[in-house]
DNA sequence: AATAGCTGCAACCGCGGGCGT
DNA sequence: GACGCCCGCGGTTGCAGCTAT
């Protein structure tokens, strides 16, 4: 049985917000209230629209202390972190950003950060998509399922061999593929922001690795306060999942949080477990047969790290990797995990004073549906 | 200058969940 | 427990303005 409309389609006006119904509804709604129940709204007013509308245009526009536009480098990285973190949950996320709604943070995601983040690849989508008309070209960005659930014949993030390869746990959120995939993505490159201008070179401020004097590695921003914080307590955020790992090392290089396990049967653990949300973001066991010798790879040979980057453009372009030579092949990419990073929530005194949420917090973020 | 293609944003749509009866 | 109603959410679409050719 079909669910009732909530109004009139044929009575009701759609569309374009006049101002005259802007301030209709702004000032009845400043002396009033919403009283509750938006679809009883219209009528009250006189205005001849749905209440879901109503809703969406006090929330979205109308209502007080919205900011519109002009997301700062601070946004940014909050909105990057908890996509990592929590996937496509707009509402939760714009809480965390007053003045934001969620409507505009996913515009914003969509239309802006997503090419932020990936604007070295869009560089190699130009061409394949955009001469096939401006909506097709956006929804090739978006979605990598037609209106029959099959799978595009065009590449998309979800179709990339090493993607599906990732295993969910039982209790994890179901998240879509695309979204899935991308977050993935993000765990690779490190969340590192490209400019538009110089698709090359890493965004100043934003998430590219900074220098950090206290260890002389390069640090993350977007993890630099979760290694501080992991640094404050044995096997840090690992420690708040319960690790079963007797012997385990973490790094940092080039914002990228290293961990290495002693055993087969540790990375087994380690690969199941971090297959759901985590804090670490690279497992990297083969090619270093000790501590000392990952140590060394970690601090003065990035070229394994630099070749994630390149693999991955590689299956942008869809066609087999050319870049993985003899430092890492397929047998090495099943050997890599990369579980989500710690959720981190900075305040406007930049990254230096981020906290990690409360574990409470965190587990209502990444399971609000599952409790 | 014309126009095809692209971008950004506002608004719409349908669905799932919560709540009251 | 079943049902109806409304809210809130995430995905999608429409369209005006901009840009490239």
């Amino acid at each position: 049985m079909g669910r009732a409309p909530c109004c009139d389609k044929n009575s009701v006006k759609k569309g374009p917000w006049s101002p005259e119904e802007d301030a209709k509804l702004k000032s009845y709604i400043d002396q009033h209230g919403t009283g509750g129940n938006w679809i009883a709204l219209p009528p009250k007013i006189g205005l001849k629209r749905c209440g879901k509308s109503c809703r969406l245009r006090w929330l979205n526009y109308l209502r007080p202390n919205l900011k519109h536009g002009g997301f700062s480098q601070e946004e940014d990285n909050i909105i990057l972190s908890l996509y990592i973190s929590i996937g496509s949950r707009w509402s939760i996320i714009a809480a965390q950003l007053p003045g934001r709604t969620d409507n505009d943070i996913k515009n914003y995601w969509n239309t802006k950060l997503k090419k932020k983040l990936f604007g070295k690849q869009r560089k190699n989508l130009r061409g394949k998509s955009q001469k096939q008309g401006s909506r097709k070209g956006r929804d090739q960005m978006n979605s990598s399922m037609d209106s029959n659930n099959n799978i595009n014949t065009n590449p998309s993030w979800s179709e990339f061999p090493i993607l599906q390869q990732i295993p969910y746990s039982n209790d994890e959120p179901r998240y879509s593929n695309d979204h899935t995939s991308i977050r993935m993505l993000l765990m690779k490159l490190g969340g590192k922001f490209y400019d538009d201008d110089d698709d090359d070179k890493p965004m100043n401020g934003a998430l590219n690795p900074q220098y950090d004097p206290m260890d002389n590695s390069l640090m993350h921003p977007l993890y630099h306060n979760s290694i501080n914080l992991m640094s404050s307590a044995p096997m840090g955020v690992m420690n708040t999942m319960n690790s079963p790992f007797t012997n385990s090392h973490e790094y940092n290089v080039e914002g990228k949080a290293v961990c290495w396990v002693d055993t087969d049967t540790e990375k087994q653990k380690l690969r199941e477990r971090m297959g759901s949300d985590t804090s670490v973001v690279l497992a990297l066991n083969d090619g270093c047969n000790s501590t000392a010798e990952l140590e060394h790879m970690v601090y003065t040979d990035t070229q394994k790290l630099d070749d994630l980057e390149m693999l991955y453009e590689d299956m942008l372009n869809n066609k087999p990797s050319t870049t993985l030579g003899g430092n890492l092949d397929w047998e090495d990419m099943n050997n890599l995990v990369f579980p989500f990073p710690p959720l981190v929530v900075s305040n406007n005194e930049g990254h230096q004073h981020g906290t990690l949420l409360e574990e409470g917090a965190l587990n209502e973020l990444r399971y609000p549906r599952d409790q």
